[in-house]
DNA sequence: CCTAGTGTTATATCTTACTAATACACAATA
DNA sequence: TATTGTGTATTAGTAAGATATAACACTAGG
């Protein structure tokens, strides 16, 4: 996995996780690999997998069950609540960013849709 | 100044001066405040502030004279280039993220619309 | 020439993130 | 009950980021 050098890794490993949870890759009830395989799978150290999954373990997102695994909350409700708390953060950034760039509303979603066009057919060039 | 604790300062002050430059609130050939100024400014060390003038300064969007003070490139082209890149920069880590989160194009779109109302709305309820 | 204001560099110290290696605790099962 | 697979904790070491402090280099102006 490639990491953003900017961010701690058990942070984007955390994120990492969110998301295949909240896109249903992990299923509530379901046991995630064990923290050796996952340091194996991401090439990271033990210690960092398991910062990560500690923090989401806090959170009620994951169970942990010693001997056995961590598995994910079967609280469906946790998981939407995460999943709308993580869109909101990226909208978020990204406008607070650009407004301090002086890109207005407009301008915003003007760009987004062109970057979304140009992202499709840059696609299509790449036969992706 | 607020810093993200998840982001080294120094690249977060980088990209501050980069908006200073983008919005005009610093034109081409000003001289932009002395380093222990903005280190006092910002509430950092004047390292950490030389170190985000050390890249500008690489980059070509500020120009250093000893004795003098930093000042602020006369190209106005690579100012330009500049703020296109970070808004490229915002848009792509934006959609890179929901996209991880199986949120689709329409559904960006739609999502930052309803952010940007709502955010309207709630700015009113503020009277901000 | 001296001083004040500026950029630049250097040293030491602290904290956080990450890694490596090891050990311990618990559960299932042969 | 011994082994294997699991989570958890500890200790030690390295590196990056940030700080405090100090010194050095250059410019302008009295």
């Amino acid at each position: 996995m490639k990491f953003d050098d900017k961010i701690p890794i058990y942070y984007q490993i955390k994120n990492y996780i969110y998301g295949r949870i909240i896109t249903g890759k992990l299923v509530p009830g379901e046991k995630i690999p064990a923290v050796r395989q996952l340091a194996v799978d991401l090439t990271v150290n033990v210690n960092t997998v398991q910062r990560a999954l500690s923090e989401l373990i806090s959170e009620g997102i994951l169970e942990s069950k010693r001997g056995l695994g961590n598995f994910v909350t079967e609280d469906q409700a946790a998981i939407n609540q995460v999943r709308h708390k993580m869109i909101m953060e990226q909208l978020h950034a990204m406008y607070e960013n650009l407004h301090n760039l002086n890109v207005t509303d407009d301008e915003i979603v003007q760009y987004l849709r062109q970057y979304i066009k140009d992202r499709r057919t840059n696609k299509d060039d790449q036969h992706n």
